[in-house]
DNA sequence: ACACAAAATGAAAGCGATTACATTATGAAA
DNA sequence: TTTCATAATGTAATCGCTTTCATTTTGTGT
């Protein structure tokens, strides 16, 4: 593998100069930076980024930290940032949290180890201390999916109770006024939030809250499938005509619960998931759903970067909205 | 930042004998070896990780090289991979290659001159030529669903073919003898060979292939679609009772086309998918399907690496057998 | 042709580790 | 006690680049 220094004796000029050129320094006369471009391509030169980061204290890395690697949801947003970043050179390493405290704070640990210029943090566990704490370091970080006050510029995330309300709202105006809930799990920030933004249409609407009709989740299928068990046990008690699940996940381990119990849907029931996964239109019923720009977060946490971090000249804004997506799993009463 | 200097002197040593300790080298005594741990427990040490590369020329960081980091299929490999190689303190760069050979062998270079130590890629656009030549180079690569018989050891794959023809084959054991097929794009390896397993079960039960009857969608739902709207339209002229198709995705396409005709799955029409994604079994019908152990060859690529190039030992298995999961969407004729 | 500011280039000191080689300490055998 | 192999430690070169500061070149105005 050919170095600098290799390029440098061929192009007749010193290591410095070669630097230059690599690093787009203007005071190089063109013919030298000729001289020295051709050396470079006769040598199939390509610079060692070790030691360039080394030197330079610059990775040119961002360390990019999600929940979970599987799952519809994470996916996009990898996908968005990776493009971004990767369009001016910039690569990701990925750490996996597995929603757990110890696990994300060692993956941070990890990231900021590998010399990561900046973290891209989406994490559920740890505390809003600790991430204060971090955004103090050296190392920048922004923050996906999570609001924190003290730091709000760097948190990229979307209205989670909004869209929590737009679900229940659209139900109710749809005339339901009995309606259950399957909610995430009660550690995280987005389903508490979309819990919260349920009640406020519920009590918006004179409806009060049922707690026996709240059933919580973890956000998979499964949880979702036994919710819809539990549900359908209080329906003798405690009649309802439409949940609302707190993500698509979940509504369709509800629905194929209904389903097999030979019920039909949305006729007996009507239902509004969260997220707009990919799939959410293929389930049958088609699904209602609040979309979650989860991929354009992406993107905009990576652009936040660029432009705090690599100084490039980039508009971005911090919180997303939901919309409400009307398919065909929510009907009348 | 305390560098190795700072700890050799606190504890009152050289840079080697730090040095040492961090590698684990055991010509230290253990007097000396607890002065060094304390001093890098006082001082917060953490090694700089470039320094250590430049140096050693070994980064512990492998490549990944995905055609896409959306879609299903991808995140229950990239977590199993991660997963297995942060156990053993490696790190992934992931880059995507998006089915374009361009793109690919682009990222492959990026992966490349970040110094990878290894790469696991899941190329598809590339040439085997391409890779065969990549494979003599300095360094490693482990080729995830591809086989290239030159490199065959390399290659951690599925019999693809193997889980075409299972598919049908379950068809034609339910009695159907008239089957459409939605396939996969043509430049695809595995596209390719589901349709030949698909072939072989139908001329083994003298059952000819009709190519008016085979669609090729580019496995995503919208194809799916299309297909079977063509596939339904040719239906007068050519009767079928069942459908397989070379992805799952494909399928929740095809079914919801169905189902908006008003179509009842799977009493007018039997559906077999490939790869069991996660959703399979929450889409209703629950999708009978073939199995794509998709993150246990993740984890293999992990393993084969860790294996041959850390020098771990661990037992690897290069071809995968993919299993037939009958669930509701196929049912006798 | 000369002076001088600006532009172009070079020399050399890091960056923070690894590692070959040299040196010293240790302890068992004679 | 002496001798030597072996274990423990140290010295210093090296990895490939960036960057500061010094030096040389260039070009302009006179």
């Amino acid at each position: 593998m050919a170095t600098i220094y290799d390029v440098s004796q061929l192009a007749g000029v010193s290591l410095a100069t070669v630097s230059r050129v690599m690093n787009k320094n203007t005071n190089v006369s063109d013919k030298t930076r000729q001289r020295v471009l051709d050396a470079m391509e006769k040598l199939g030169y390509r610079p060692n980024t070790f030691a360039q980061s080394l030197a330079s204290n610059c990775s040119n890395s961002v360390g990019v930290l999600v929940s979970q690697l599987d799952g519809p949801y994470y996916g996009p947003m990898m996908a968005e940032i990776e493009s971004s970043l990767r369009l001016e050179n910039k690569h990701v390493i990925i750490a996996v949290g597995h929603s757990d405290a110890a696990q994300e704070k060692d993956s941070v640990e990890f990231l900021l180890d590998r010399g990561c210029d900046a973290l891209i943090l989406d994490v559920e566990a740890v505390s809003d201390e600790y991430l204060i704490n971090l955004s103090k370091g050296p190392t920048p970080i922004v923050l996906i999916n999570r609001y924190i006050e003290q730091i709000s510029e760097r948190c990229i995330y979307l209205e989670n109770e909004v869209g929590g309300y737009m679900a229940t709202k659209h139900l109710i105006m749809q005339g339901h006024r009995h309606i259950a809930y399957i909610s995430g799990p009660a550690k995280k920030h987005d389903a508490i939030e979309r819990l919260v933004g349920h009640k406020r249409a519920l009590s918006e609407a004179n409806i009060e809250f049922t707690s026996a009709l709240c059933f919580e989740g973890d956000y998979s299928e499964e949880s979702g499938a036994t919710g819809m068990t539990y549900l359908l046990q209080q329906r003798s008690k405690k009649p309802f005509t439409a949940v609302v699940c707190a993500n698509d996940q979940m509504v369709s381990g509800a629905i194929s619960v209904c389903l097999e119990s030979g019920m039909r849907i949305p006729h007996d029931l009507s239902f509004v998931g969260y997220d707009n996964i990919p799939f959410a239109r293929y389930i049958s019923p088609k699904l209602t759903t609040v979309n979650n720009p989860i991929h354009e977060m992406g993107k905009m946490a990576a652009l936040w970067l660029l432009k705090n971090l690599y100084n490039k000249n980039i508009d971005v804004n911090n919180v997303f909205m939901p919309e409400l997506v009307i398919r065909e799993s929510s009907i009348p009463v």
